[in-house]
DNA sequence: CGCATTTCTGCGGTCAGTGCAGGCTTGCAG
DNA sequence: CTGCAAGCCTGCACTGACCGCAGAAATGCG
């Protein structure tokens, strides 16, 4: 697929790399607020104009995978078994980012932190997950022959997202103490929820 | 209740009152990013400045009444009937806002067409929107007994703000050719949905 | 090696947002 | 109606994010 990356993306990649790397150690430092464009530049070696090449806020420095990880998501949705629904897809996805779950720990931990005592960051942490909600709603609303801007989709969805925002939001300290499978159960709850939802839907009579 | 105002007072919310339909106007001519501080604080005849004494930031100058309405429905929640749930007293509280639905029509127009054509708007009323969330969800919680963090108030309150966020994206076009009980309608659905959820939660062995 | 393409960098500028200090208005007491 | 205290408005100076541009530098390729 991406056979012969060139020494020019491999560069960039490696600078996007150092950039949120530096980034974020100096964040945990001295708070977001703390540290400037400029500081962030300085260490990872590049002219402050040219972090605006890499991203296009600070902030965006702190959500780096995200792009990456919704452009998993998405591709997962388009190219699930025939018989499979959105929200099936979405809990096979959530169980292998669980496994994978070890690299990117730190960082989580620290990305949590810094929203916690940053109001825009946990502000940008809504517009990205918006950004996952419309692809769950898409999907959705094929899977219901709905249209996206219909009711049923936004419900299934939301409740779908509360679900993966809700795992996000376990505190650190749980996270080591639960049992392997224990996260996805979490979706499963979710997925229970779903389901009875969408029946009461089908079935009127319930006031 | 709130008995003589007071000239400071009235003098104050008057000059907010000019920033806001000052600014809304140079919005609508120019865009959002068009418009400067500056411009709003001349329009308004105030020295820009004083613009930061009266909003934090000029995004929230958009979402000048979101205080006052989640004020509103918190009162509302709080002081709800021995026997109603949270859910019912936030469909009240939206029938009454359906209801006085006339003069904020123009703002509220105004404000979407806004959402559509500037990122930031849509990211902040996110955010704002996440505070109803945090609202319903301490009720929820409690009609519930459950915690705050728990699983089923984040269903249920993010499901019962994708039917507010329905509502609140109907196209303006559509809005004038609802019958008067329709958006109570769109509520009712995500009710019975998530009441349907519920039960789903309650009698586990589905799935 | 030489050229085309891309990337990096510095410069200058715009604008949001803030702390501070002084001037002006209002509320109130005498 | 007068003076004083509290609160409001204003200008100033400043920080810091972010952008357009144009030239320098690095890279890919023939």
């Amino acid at each position: 697929m991406t056979d012969a990356p060139g020494l020019r993306e491999r560069k960039k990649r490696q600078t996007r790399e150092t950039i949120v790397r530096e980034a974020l150690v100096l964040f945990q430092e001295r708070g977001f607020d703390g540290v400037t464009v400029a500081d962030i530049a300085a260490a990872a070696n590049i002219a402050p104009r040219t972090f605006f090449a890499y991203f296009p806020t600070k902030e965006d420095v702190v959500f780096a995978d995200h792009e990456e990880s919704l452009a998993g998501l998405s591709e997962r949705l388009r190219q699930r078994p025939a018989g499979q629904t959105t929200i099936d897809a979405l809990r096979d996805w959530l169980a292998e980012m669980v496994e994978s779950h070890d690299t990117t720990d730190q960082v989580e931990a620290c990305r949590k932190s810094l929203m916690r005592d940053t109001p825009s960051l946990a502000t940008q942490r809504l517009a990205k997950m918006s950004e996952f909600d419309l692809v769950l709603r898409e999907g959705i609303a094929r899977d219901l022959d709905d249209a996206v801007d219909a009711l049923r989709p936004r419900l299934v969805a939301a409740a779908a997202l509360a679900a993966l925002m809700s795992l996000d939001e376990v505190h650190e300290d749980q996270w080591d103490s639960l049992a392997p499978g224990e996260p996805i159960k979490v979706l499963d709850v979710a997925l229970t929820f779903l389901r009875g939802g969408l029946d009461a839907l089908q079935t009127p009579g319930s006031m």
